[in-house]
DNA sequence: TGACAAGAAATTTTCGATAATTCTTGCGCG
DNA sequence: CGCGCAAGAATTATCGAAAATTTCTTGTCA
Protein backbone atom coordinates (compact mmCIF):
# COMPACT_ATOMS: atom_id res chain seq x y z
CA UNK A 1 0.00 0.00 0.00
CA UNK A 2 2.94 2.05 0.30
CA UNK A 3 4.33 2.87 -3.69
CA UNK A 4 1.18 2.51 -4.91
CA UNK A 5 0.51 5.99 -4.10
CA UNK A 6 3.42 7.80 -3.70
CA UNK A 7 6.59 7.89 -6.56
CA UNK A 8 4.49 5.35 -8.60
CA UNK A 9 2.61 6.04 -12.19
CA UNK A 10 -1.30 5.83 -12.18
CA UNK A 11 -0.75 2.86 -14.30
CA UNK A 12 1.05 0.77 -11.88
CA UNK A 13 -1.07 1.27 -9.00
CA UNK A 14 -3.70 0.89 -10.97
CA UNK A 15 -2.54 -2.62 -12.05
CA UNK A 16 -1.29 -3.69 -8.24
CA UNK A 17 -5.33 -2.88 -7.46
CA UNK A 18 -6.91 -4.47 -10.10
CA UNK A 19 -4.33 -7.63 -9.28
CA UNK A 20 -5.87 -8.10 -5.73
CA UNK A 21 -9.03 -8.04 -6.75
CA UNK A 22 -8.68 -10.89 -9.19
CA UNK A 23 -6.52 -12.70 -6.91
CA UNK A 24 -8.99 -12.16 -4.30
CA UNK A 25 -12.13 -13.14 -6.49
CA UNK A 26 -13.71 -9.65 -6.38
CA UNK A 27 -13.50 -9.59 -9.83
CA UNK A 28 -15.20 -12.63 -10.95
CA UNK A 29 -13.38 -14.97 -13.24
CA UNK A 30 -14.62 -15.24 -16.70
CA UNK A 31 -15.99 -11.35 -16.40
CA UNK A 32 -15.65 -9.52 -19.37
CA UNK A 33 -13.71 -6.13 -18.94
CA UNK A 34 -15.63 -2.61 -19.71
CA UNK A 35 -13.15 -0.15 -20.20
CA UNK A 36 -15.01 2.78 -19.14
CA UNK A 37 -16.29 1.28 -16.03
CA UNK A 38 -12.93 1.13 -14.97
CA UNK A 39 -11.98 4.76 -15.66
CA UNK A 40 -14.98 5.83 -14.44
CA UNK A 41 -13.95 3.97 -10.83
CA UNK A 42 -10.50 5.30 -11.35
CA UNK A 43 -11.48 8.73 -12.40
CA UNK A 44 -8.91 8.51 -15.30
CA UNK A 45 -8.59 7.93 -19.25
CA UNK A 46 -7.89 5.33 -20.69
CA UNK A 47 -4.29 4.75 -21.32
CA UNK A 48 -3.09 4.28 -18.01
CA UNK A 49 -5.78 1.30 -16.72
CA UNK A 50 -5.33 -0.38 -20.81
CA UNK A 51 -1.32 -0.56 -19.75
CA UNK A 52 -2.56 -1.93 -16.09
CA UNK A 53 -4.56 -4.52 -17.73
CA UNK A 54 -1.42 -4.86 -19.89
CA UNK A 55 0.56 -5.87 -17.66
CA UNK A 56 -2.35 -8.42 -16.34
CA UNK A 57 -2.64 -9.86 -19.07
CA UNK A 58 1.25 -10.97 -19.06
CA UNK A 59 0.44 -12.55 -16.01
CA UNK A 60 -2.23 -14.83 -16.83
CA UNK A 61 -4.46 -13.09 -14.71
CA UNK A 62 -6.79 -11.35 -17.85
CA UNK A 63 -6.92 -12.37 -21.35
CA UNK A 64 -7.20 -10.06 -24.27
CA UNK A 65 -7.76 -10.44 -28.08
CA UNK A 66 -7.51 -7.92 -30.30
CA UNK A 67 -9.85 -5.17 -30.65
CA UNK A 68 -12.28 -7.68 -28.43
CA UNK A 69 -11.01 -6.19 -25.15
CA UNK A 70 -10.29 -8.24 -22.10
CA UNK A 71 -11.79 -10.16 -19.62
CA UNK A 72 -10.72 -11.92 -16.43
CA UNK A 73 -8.97 -15.07 -16.52
CA UNK A 74 -11.64 -17.79 -16.01
CA UNK A 75 -11.03 -20.59 -13.34
CA UNK A 76 -11.17 -24.46 -14.07
CA UNK A 77 -10.67 -27.32 -12.38
CA UNK A 78 -8.68 -28.62 -15.86
CA UNK A 79 -5.99 -25.21 -15.20
CA UNK A 80 -6.00 -25.60 -11.55
CA UNK A 81 -4.60 -29.43 -12.51
CA UNK A 82 -2.08 -28.48 -14.77
CA UNK A 83 -0.76 -25.20 -12.57
CA UNK A 84 -0.72 -27.63 -9.79
CA UNK A 85 0.93 -30.52 -11.79
CA UNK A 86 3.26 -28.17 -13.06
CA UNK A 87 4.23 -26.83 -9.49
CA UNK A 88 5.00 -30.15 -8.50
CA UNK A 89 7.14 -30.97 -11.14
CA UNK A 90 9.41 -27.69 -11.36
CA UNK A 91 9.07 -27.54 -7.09
CA UNK A 92 10.04 -30.47 -6.98
CA UNK A 93 13.29 -30.01 -9.37
CA UNK A 94 13.40 -26.97 -8.04
CA UNK A 95 14.08 -28.36 -4.25
CA UNK A 96 16.30 -30.99 -5.11
CA UNK A 97 18.54 -28.59 -6.77
CA UNK A 98 18.20 -26.35 -3.40
CA UNK A 99 19.10 -28.99 -1.22
CA UNK A 100 21.90 -30.85 -3.24
CA UNK A 101 23.92 -27.21 -3.39
CA UNK A 102 22.45 -24.73 -0.61
CA UNK A 103 24.67 -23.56 1.56
CA UNK A 104 24.22 -21.86 5.58
CA UNK A 105 23.00 -19.04 4.32
CA UNK A 106 20.24 -20.86 2.14
CA UNK A 107 19.39 -23.34 5.61
CA UNK A 108 19.31 -20.16 7.58
CA UNK A 109 17.00 -18.03 5.11
CA UNK A 110 14.53 -20.99 5.28
CA UNK A 111 14.51 -21.59 8.98
CA UNK A 112 13.99 -17.35 9.69
CA UNK A 113 11.43 -17.05 6.81
CA UNK A 114 9.42 -20.13 8.45
CA UNK A 115 9.30 -18.83 11.79
CA UNK A 116 8.01 -15.66 10.51
CA UNK A 117 5.04 -17.42 8.94
CA UNK A 118 4.41 -18.79 12.03
CA UNK A 119 4.41 -15.45 14.15
CA UNK A 120 2.53 -14.11 11.29
CA UNK A 121 -1.67 -13.80 11.99
CA UNK A 122 -3.45 -15.26 9.29
CA UNK A 123 -5.63 -12.02 8.27
CA UNK A 124 -7.53 -12.94 5.83
CA UNK A 125 -9.68 -9.69 5.20
CA UNK A 126 -7.38 -7.49 2.67
CA UNK A 127 -6.51 -11.24 0.91
CA UNK A 128 -4.50 -10.51 -1.79
CA UNK A 129 -2.18 -8.46 -0.24
CA UNK A 130 -2.26 -9.95 3.20
CA UNK A 131 0.83 -9.81 5.32
CA UNK A 132 0.68 -13.59 5.32
CA UNK A 133 0.23 -14.43 2.03
CA UNK A 134 3.18 -12.27 2.01
CA UNK A 135 4.99 -14.56 4.55
CA UNK A 136 3.99 -17.52 3.11
CA UNK A 137 5.37 -16.52 -0.49
CA UNK A 138 8.51 -15.75 1.11
CA UNK A 139 8.50 -19.46 2.63
CA UNK A 140 7.89 -20.96 -0.67
CA UNK A 141 10.77 -19.03 -2.63
CA UNK A 142 13.58 -19.21 0.12
CA UNK A 143 13.15 -23.34 0.10
CA UNK A 144 13.93 -23.20 -3.31
CA UNK A 145 16.52 -20.38 -3.79
CA UNK A 146 19.47 -22.37 -4.08
CA UNK A 147 18.75 -23.93 -7.25
CA UNK A 148 21.08 -21.81 -9.58
CA UNK A 149 18.46 -19.85 -11.41
CA UNK A 150 16.66 -17.13 -10.10
CA UNK A 151 14.51 -16.98 -13.26
CA UNK A 152 13.16 -20.51 -12.46
CA UNK A 153 12.11 -19.33 -9.16
CA UNK A 154 10.64 -16.24 -10.61
CA UNK A 155 8.79 -18.84 -12.31
CA UNK A 156 7.79 -20.78 -9.26
CA UNK A 157 6.66 -17.34 -7.75
CA UNK A 158 4.23 -16.86 -10.45
CA UNK A 159 2.61 -20.24 -10.26
CA UNK A 160 2.59 -20.04 -6.44
CA UNK A 161 0.52 -16.49 -7.37
CA UNK A 162 -1.74 -18.43 -10.15
CA UNK A 163 -2.68 -21.06 -7.44
CA UNK A 164 -2.77 -18.81 -4.41
CA UNK A 165 -6.12 -17.31 -7.10
CA UNK A 166 -7.40 -20.81 -6.32
CA UNK A 167 -7.04 -21.10 -2.89
CA UNK A 168 -8.98 -17.03 -2.08
CA UNK A 169 -11.84 -18.16 -4.41
CA UNK A 170 -11.85 -21.91 -2.38
CA UNK A 171 -11.40 -19.67 1.15
CA UNK A 172 -14.37 -16.99 0.32
CA UNK A 173 -16.69 -20.07 -0.74
CA UNK A 174 -16.09 -21.22 2.51
CA UNK A 175 -13.39 -24.07 2.37
CA UNK A 176 -11.27 -24.72 5.32
CA UNK A 177 -7.43 -24.90 5.73
CA UNK A 178 -6.74 -26.79 8.27
CA UNK A 179 -2.95 -26.23 10.18
CA UNK A 180 -1.33 -25.47 6.81
CA UNK A 181 1.38 -24.67 9.82
CA UNK A 182 2.32 -28.20 10.62
CA UNK A 183 2.74 -28.51 6.98
CA UNK A 184 5.21 -25.94 6.71
CA UNK A 185 6.98 -27.09 9.66
CA UNK A 186 7.17 -30.99 8.05
CA UNK A 187 8.65 -29.26 4.95
CA UNK A 188 11.08 -27.06 6.39
CA UNK A 189 12.05 -30.08 8.63
CA UNK A 190 13.10 -32.31 5.62
CA UNK A 191 14.54 -29.65 3.89
CA UNK A 192 17.01 -28.05 6.48
CA UNK A 193 17.51 -32.06 6.99
CA UNK A 194 18.10 -32.81 3.45
CA UNK A 195 15.58 -35.24 2.93
CA UNK A 196 14.93 -34.46 -0.49
CA UNK A 197 12.54 -37.18 -1.35
CA UNK A 198 10.70 -36.88 2.13
CA UNK A 199 10.80 -32.78 1.40
CA UNK A 200 9.23 -33.30 -2.13
CA UNK A 201 6.42 -35.53 -1.43
CA UNK A 202 5.45 -33.19 1.88
CA UNK A 203 5.71 -30.16 -0.44
CA UNK A 204 3.57 -32.06 -3.22
CA UNK A 205 1.22 -33.28 -1.00
CA UNK A 206 0.74 -29.56 -0.04
CA UNK A 207 0.06 -28.51 -3.44
CA UNK A 208 -2.04 -31.04 -3.77
CA UNK A 209 -4.42 -30.40 -1.28
CA UNK A 210 -5.86 -26.58 -2.63
CA UNK A 211 -6.77 -28.83 -5.38
CA UNK A 212 -8.67 -31.62 -3.49
CA UNK A 213 -10.26 -28.55 -1.61
CA UNK A 214 -10.98 -26.56 -4.75
CA UNK A 215 -12.64 -29.58 -6.65
CA UNK A 216 -15.84 -30.34 -5.37
CA UNK A 217 -16.64 -26.32 -5.79
CA UNK A 218 -15.14 -26.97 -9.14
CA UNK A 219 -16.62 -29.92 -10.42
CA UNK A 220 -20.02 -28.12 -12.42
CA UNK A 221 -17.25 -25.81 -14.37
CA UNK A 222 -18.04 -22.77 -12.82
CA UNK A 223 -20.41 -20.65 -14.00
CA UNK A 224 -21.45 -17.23 -12.28
CA UNK A 225 -24.03 -15.47 -13.12
CA UNK B 1 4.11 -11.71 -41.74
CA UNK B 2 0.42 -12.13 -42.22
CA UNK B 3 -2.04 -11.14 -39.11
CA UNK B 4 0.47 -8.12 -38.34
CA UNK B 5 -0.93 -6.82 -40.98
CA UNK B 6 -4.75 -7.44 -41.44
CA UNK B 7 -7.20 -7.48 -38.84
CA UNK B 8 -4.45 -6.97 -35.91
CA UNK B 9 -3.96 -4.39 -34.08
CA UNK B 10 -1.38 -1.10 -34.78
CA UNK B 11 -0.10 -2.18 -31.38
CA UNK B 12 0.11 -6.21 -32.07
CA UNK B 13 2.26 -5.59 -34.87
CA UNK B 14 4.38 -3.52 -33.28
CA UNK B 15 4.95 -5.63 -30.52
CA UNK B 16 5.57 -8.37 -33.62
CA UNK B 17 8.14 -6.49 -35.28
CA UNK B 18 9.78 -5.11 -32.02
CA UNK B 19 10.55 -8.49 -31.01
CA UNK B 20 11.79 -9.76 -33.79
CA UNK B 21 14.60 -6.97 -33.64
CA UNK B 22 14.96 -7.57 -29.99
CA UNK B 23 15.67 -11.24 -30.55
CA UNK B 24 17.90 -10.73 -33.36
CA UNK B 25 20.11 -8.16 -31.54
CA UNK B 26 18.89 -5.48 -34.00
CA UNK B 27 18.10 -3.65 -31.02
CA UNK B 28 21.34 -3.50 -29.00
CA UNK B 29 21.00 -4.82 -25.47
CA UNK B 30 20.78 -2.31 -22.74
CA UNK B 31 20.23 0.72 -25.01
CA UNK B 32 17.54 2.90 -23.97
CA UNK B 33 14.51 3.07 -25.93
CA UNK B 34 13.05 6.35 -27.12
CA UNK B 35 9.50 6.40 -27.67
CA UNK B 36 9.42 9.49 -30.15
CA UNK B 37 11.56 8.01 -32.26
CA UNK B 38 10.06 4.55 -32.06
CA UNK B 39 6.78 6.83 -33.30
CA UNK B 40 8.40 8.38 -35.81
CA UNK B 41 9.58 5.16 -37.23
CA UNK B 42 6.16 3.44 -37.13
CA UNK B 43 4.32 6.72 -37.63
CA UNK B 44 2.00 6.57 -35.15
CA UNK B 45 1.40 7.87 -31.93
CA UNK B 46 2.48 7.01 -28.23
CA UNK B 47 0.01 4.90 -26.96
CA UNK B 48 0.39 1.23 -29.20
CA UNK B 49 4.29 2.01 -29.07
CA UNK B 50 3.74 1.92 -25.62
CA UNK B 51 1.38 -1.01 -25.42
CA UNK B 52 3.80 -2.89 -27.42
CA UNK B 53 6.55 -2.04 -24.95
CA UNK B 54 4.45 -3.38 -22.63
CA UNK B 55 3.37 -6.56 -23.52
CA UNK B 56 7.77 -7.08 -24.85
CA UNK B 57 8.81 -6.21 -20.75
CA UNK B 58 5.98 -8.66 -20.05
CA UNK B 59 8.61 -11.19 -21.58
CA UNK B 60 11.33 -9.74 -20.07
CA UNK B 61 12.58 -8.56 -23.48
CA UNK B 62 12.51 -4.81 -22.48
CA UNK B 63 13.02 -3.70 -18.66
CA UNK B 64 10.51 -0.61 -17.51
CA UNK B 65 11.00 1.69 -14.59
CA UNK B 66 8.30 4.41 -13.92
CA UNK B 67 8.88 7.20 -15.32
CA UNK B 68 11.92 6.40 -16.40
CA UNK B 69 10.78 4.81 -19.70
CA UNK B 70 11.58 1.08 -21.35
CA UNK B 71 15.42 -0.19 -22.35
CA UNK B 72 16.58 -2.97 -24.56
CA UNK B 73 17.45 -6.15 -21.75
CA UNK B 74 20.71 -6.44 -21.52
CA UNK B 75 22.35 -9.52 -21.69
CA UNK B 76 25.02 -11.29 -19.52
CA UNK B 77 26.75 -13.99 -19.26
CA UNK B 78 25.48 -14.43 -16.38
CA UNK B 79 22.03 -14.43 -17.58
CA UNK B 80 22.77 -16.83 -20.69
CA UNK B 81 23.64 -18.81 -16.92
CA UNK B 82 20.72 -18.73 -15.52
CA UNK B 83 18.68 -19.43 -18.47
CA UNK B 84 20.60 -22.63 -19.40
CA UNK B 85 20.18 -23.77 -15.67
CA UNK B 86 16.54 -23.13 -15.60
CA UNK B 87 16.09 -24.43 -19.17
CA UNK B 88 17.75 -28.16 -18.43
CA UNK B 89 16.12 -28.32 -14.88
CA UNK B 90 12.61 -27.92 -16.60
CA UNK B 91 12.75 -29.88 -19.52
CA UNK B 92 14.68 -32.43 -17.91
CA UNK B 93 11.25 -33.06 -15.45
CA UNK B 94 8.54 -32.20 -18.37
CA UNK B 95 11.15 -34.84 -20.88
CA UNK B 96 11.00 -37.26 -17.66
CA UNK B 97 7.79 -37.03 -17.12
CA UNK B 98 6.62 -37.17 -20.87
CA UNK B 99 8.95 -40.44 -21.32
CA UNK B 100 6.94 -41.94 -18.72
CA UNK B 101 3.49 -41.17 -19.39
CA UNK B 102 3.59 -39.75 -23.39
CA UNK B 103 1.00 -42.17 -25.70
CA UNK B 104 1.44 -42.88 -29.55
CA UNK B 105 0.23 -39.53 -30.45
CA UNK B 106 2.74 -37.91 -28.77
CA UNK B 107 5.49 -39.76 -29.98
CA UNK B 108 4.16 -39.46 -33.27
CA UNK B 109 4.66 -35.35 -33.21
CA UNK B 110 8.17 -36.07 -31.71
CA UNK B 111 8.44 -37.73 -34.76
CA UNK B 112 7.04 -35.85 -37.34
CA UNK B 113 8.53 -32.30 -35.84
CA UNK B 114 12.01 -33.47 -36.23
CA UNK B 115 11.64 -35.14 -39.79
CA UNK B 116 10.00 -31.43 -40.31
CA UNK B 117 12.96 -29.85 -38.89
CA UNK B 118 15.26 -31.46 -40.73
CA UNK B 119 13.46 -30.56 -43.97
CA UNK B 120 13.54 -26.79 -43.20
CA UNK B 121 15.96 -24.57 -44.71
CA UNK B 122 18.34 -22.89 -42.15
CA UNK B 123 17.53 -19.73 -43.25
CA UNK B 124 19.31 -16.80 -40.85
CA UNK B 125 18.57 -13.87 -43.30
CA UNK B 126 15.34 -12.92 -41.28
CA UNK B 127 16.38 -14.30 -37.63
CA UNK B 128 13.73 -13.78 -35.60
CA UNK B 129 10.22 -15.20 -37.26
CA UNK B 130 12.18 -17.65 -39.78
CA UNK B 131 11.13 -20.82 -40.69
CA UNK B 132 13.43 -22.76 -38.74
CA UNK B 133 13.40 -21.25 -35.63
CA UNK B 134 9.61 -22.44 -36.11
CA UNK B 135 10.58 -25.64 -36.55
CA UNK B 136 13.24 -25.89 -34.40
CA UNK B 137 10.95 -24.75 -31.63
CA UNK B 138 7.94 -27.07 -32.55
CA UNK B 139 10.24 -29.96 -31.90
CA UNK B 140 11.77 -29.14 -28.87
CA UNK B 141 7.87 -28.31 -27.58
CA UNK B 142 6.90 -31.53 -29.43
CA UNK B 143 9.43 -33.66 -26.57
CA UNK B 144 7.68 -32.08 -23.72
CA UNK B 145 4.07 -32.23 -24.67
CA UNK B 146 2.87 -34.89 -22.93
CA UNK B 147 4.42 -33.80 -19.01
CA UNK B 148 0.79 -32.98 -18.16
CA UNK B 149 1.39 -29.11 -17.95
CA UNK B 150 0.19 -26.79 -20.58
CA UNK B 151 1.60 -24.02 -18.71
CA UNK B 152 5.32 -25.80 -18.13
CA UNK B 153 5.11 -26.50 -21.89
CA UNK B 154 4.70 -22.64 -22.42
CA UNK B 155 7.07 -21.82 -19.83
CA UNK B 156 9.76 -23.48 -21.49
CA UNK B 157 9.24 -22.13 -24.54
CA UNK B 158 9.84 -18.93 -23.13
CA UNK B 159 13.12 -19.80 -22.34
CA UNK B 160 13.52 -21.54 -25.39
CA UNK B 161 12.61 -17.41 -26.80
CA UNK B 162 15.44 -16.15 -23.91
CA UNK B 163 17.99 -18.22 -25.28
CA UNK B 164 17.17 -17.55 -28.75
CA UNK B 165 17.83 -14.42 -28.38
CA UNK B 166 21.31 -15.41 -27.20
CA UNK B 167 21.88 -17.99 -30.18
CA UNK B 168 21.25 -15.18 -32.48
CA UNK B 169 23.64 -12.61 -31.27
CA UNK B 170 26.57 -15.03 -31.27
CA UNK B 171 25.32 -15.72 -34.72
CA UNK B 172 26.01 -12.44 -36.17
CA UNK B 173 29.00 -12.14 -34.00
CA UNK B 174 30.48 -14.98 -36.43
CA UNK B 175 29.45 -18.09 -34.24
CA UNK B 176 29.03 -21.32 -35.92
CA UNK B 177 26.70 -23.84 -35.04
CA UNK B 178 28.19 -27.28 -35.85
CA UNK B 179 25.08 -29.41 -37.12
CA UNK B 180 22.36 -29.61 -34.70
CA UNK B 181 20.70 -32.11 -36.55
CA UNK B 182 22.69 -35.20 -35.62
CA UNK B 183 21.95 -33.80 -31.73
CA UNK B 184 18.35 -33.41 -32.52
CA UNK B 185 18.39 -36.76 -33.82
CA UNK B 186 19.85 -38.20 -31.17
CA UNK B 187 17.52 -36.63 -28.77
CA UNK B 188 14.63 -37.79 -30.64
CA UNK B 189 16.29 -41.17 -31.00
CA UNK B 190 16.61 -41.55 -26.93
CA UNK B 191 13.01 -39.93 -26.66
CA UNK B 192 11.34 -42.37 -28.29
CA UNK B 193 13.46 -45.08 -27.13
CA UNK B 194 12.32 -43.81 -23.95
CA UNK B 195 15.68 -44.05 -22.80
CA UNK B 196 14.73 -41.02 -20.35
CA UNK B 197 18.24 -40.46 -18.92
CA UNK B 198 19.98 -40.72 -21.78
CA UNK B 199 17.41 -37.93 -23.71
CA UNK B 200 17.98 -35.91 -20.52
CA UNK B 201 21.63 -36.11 -21.05
CA UNK B 202 21.84 -35.23 -24.40
CA UNK B 203 18.76 -32.68 -24.46
CA UNK B 204 21.25 -30.56 -21.68
CA UNK B 205 24.52 -30.92 -23.18
CA UNK B 206 22.01 -29.23 -26.25
CA UNK B 207 21.56 -26.27 -24.25
CA UNK B 208 25.15 -25.96 -23.00
CA UNK B 209 26.60 -25.89 -26.15
CA UNK B 210 24.80 -22.35 -26.92
CA UNK B 211 26.36 -20.83 -23.15
CA UNK B 212 29.78 -22.47 -24.42
CA UNK B 213 29.82 -21.03 -27.78
CA UNK B 214 28.80 -17.10 -25.98
CA UNK B 215 30.97 -17.77 -22.99
CA UNK B 216 33.89 -15.98 -25.22
CA UNK B 217 32.20 -13.39 -26.24
CA UNK B 218 30.04 -12.59 -23.14
CA UNK B 219 33.36 -12.71 -20.74
CA UNK B 220 34.15 -9.18 -21.18
CA UNK B 221 30.55 -8.00 -19.64
CA UNK B 222 29.20 -7.05 -22.91
CA UNK B 223 29.71 -3.32 -23.51
CA UNK B 224 28.17 -1.96 -26.97
CA UNK B 225 29.01 2.24 -27.55
C1' DT C 1 -40.62 -19.16 -37.67
C1' DG C 2 -36.02 -18.23 -38.87
C1' DA C 3 -32.16 -16.52 -41.40
C1' DC C 4 -30.12 -12.31 -42.77
C1' DA C 5 -28.82 -7.66 -43.69
C1' DA C 6 -28.76 -2.65 -42.52
C1' DG C 7 -28.32 0.59 -39.27
C1' DA C 8 -27.65 2.08 -34.44
C1' DA C 9 -25.16 1.72 -30.23
C1' DA C 10 -21.42 0.49 -27.59
C1' DT C 11 -16.54 -0.51 -27.22
C1' DT C 12 -11.90 -0.73 -28.38
C1' DT C 13 -7.98 1.43 -30.43
C1' DT C 14 -5.49 5.30 -31.86
C1' DC C 15 -4.50 10.13 -32.08
C1' DG C 16 -2.52 14.71 -30.94
C1' DA C 17 -1.91 17.69 -27.19
C1' DT C 18 -0.97 18.77 -22.20
C1' DA C 19 0.82 18.01 -17.63
C1' DA C 20 4.29 16.08 -14.84
C1' DT C 21 8.85 14.38 -14.20
C1' DT C 22 13.56 13.46 -15.20
C1' DC C 23 17.84 14.64 -17.44
C1' DT C 24 21.20 18.20 -18.97
C1' DT C 25 23.71 22.13 -19.08
C1' DG C 26 25.93 25.98 -17.42
C1' DC C 27 26.85 29.06 -13.76
C1' DG C 28 28.38 30.53 -9.27
C1' DC C 29 30.71 29.43 -5.13
C1' DG C 30 33.72 27.21 -1.85
C1' DC D 1 39.15 22.42 -9.82
C1' DG D 2 35.17 20.20 -8.33
C1' DC D 3 30.53 20.38 -6.44
C1' DG D 4 25.81 21.76 -5.85
C1' DC D 5 22.00 23.94 -7.80
C1' DA D 6 18.69 26.17 -10.85
C1' DA D 7 16.79 27.06 -15.45
C1' DG D 8 15.90 24.97 -19.74
C1' DA D 9 15.40 20.90 -22.68
C1' DA D 10 13.91 16.43 -23.40
C1' DT D 11 11.03 12.64 -22.29
C1' DT D 12 7.42 10.12 -20.14
C1' DA D 13 2.70 9.60 -18.44
C1' DT D 14 -1.90 10.99 -18.86
C1' DC D 15 -5.80 13.15 -20.91
C1' DG D 16 -10.02 13.75 -23.75
C1' DA D 17 -11.70 13.23 -28.23
C1' DA D 18 -11.87 11.03 -32.95
C1' DA D 19 -11.58 6.92 -35.80
C1' DA D 20 -12.19 2.10 -36.49
C1' DT D 21 -14.45 -2.06 -35.34
C1' DT D 22 -17.45 -5.11 -33.01
C1' DT D 23 -21.92 -6.07 -30.98
C1' DC D 24 -26.69 -5.40 -30.63
C1' DT D 25 -31.27 -4.28 -32.57
C1' DT D 26 -34.70 -4.29 -35.66
C1' DG D 27 -37.20 -5.02 -39.79
C1' DT D 28 -37.60 -7.62 -44.15
C1' DC D 29 -38.16 -11.60 -46.90
C1' DA D 30 -38.34 -16.67 -47.85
Amino acid sequence: MNKSESTATLASSIFTTLREEILSGVLRPDTKINLRGLCERFDVAFSPVREALNRLSSQNLVSQTDRRGFKVAPISLEELSDITRARCLTNEIALRASIAEGDADWEEEVLVSFHRLLRTPRDDRSPGASEWTQAHRRFHTALLAACGSDRLVAYCDQLFDAAERYRLIGLSAGGNWGDADSEHRAIMQATVDRKADEAVALLCAHFEKTRAQLRTLLQPSARGP
